[in-house]
DNA sequence: TCGCTATATGCATTCAATTGCATATAGTAC
DNA sequence: GTACTATATGCAATTGAATGCATATAGCGA
């Protein structure tokens, strides 16, 4: 059906056309962040967060792990990668960021390994 | 700034996350038609069609010129038709319409040319 | 002028997405 | 087990977009 194609792409603009999704897909463009990341880049509570990182995940465009108490997410759909890339121009370098709190971003360079014992589990 | 190309980047997103705006554009890339001819693909009552062309004139995406009675309209954003190459693939046939009453689609050839006197006007 | 057609506009209503917030769950450390 | 942190979920309230429809405007021909 030609339809499905319009339909496909109807749902695909409209998660990115909106400001808070945008700005999640295009920092997890960067490589991969937890969510306090995104909570301290985007100044938002974190409920709000979540339920917009859901929206993503159910649509297929994020990918989420657990590691320990933290929740990294990934950007996993090349077509959005190709759109952004087409209207917001090449990804940004990652940021460390100091208000997050989760151990890859103040800077702990033995953090980035998986510490023994922890186990990356999938988020669905 | 660096917030104006989010707020851009939304904005076009959100012209293109519905279903008659993205078809209107769609069969937009294809050549010139007039708003009998949307009408007629659409199967939609015609100021349901001249609102979203409104949006779509409003936002600098299509263009139209009066001929006579009739209104082509094009359009003229390169960006929209790229994210339109990347998401729905490369543009189909234009479609000449037996539905459609403007001299261009029920095929009379002398009237794909200026009719003489008719005088081609922006609109805006 | 009037009558007709194509297109545009204004506005009220309906509907869906967004947002805020309270609470639940998962994991760690003790 | 309890206490604490990070993240997720559910739901009500609100906002804004989408839609329908009546009417206005523009151009043509008689």
């Amino acid at each position: 059906m030609d339809k499905d194609r319009y339909r496909q792409a109807v749902r695909l603009f409209g998660l990115l056309s909106h400001p808070v999704r945008l700005r999640i897909v295009d920092e997890l463009r960067r490589g991969e962040v937890c969510v306090c990341h995104l909570q301290a880049v985007l100044k938002r509570p974190q409920p709000y967060i979540s339920q917009q990182l859901r929206v993503l995940r159910e649509a297929g465009v994020i990918e989420g792990h657990r590691q320990g108490l933290y929740v990294y997410y990934r950007l996993i759909d090349e077509q959005v990668e190709k759109l952004l890339l087409e209207t917001l121009g090449p990804a940004g370098e990652p940021i460390p960021l100091p208000l997050c709190a989760c151990p890859r971003c103040h800077g702990e360079a033995e953090s980035l390994s998986l510490p023994s014992g922890s186990v990356a589990t999938e988020v669905r």
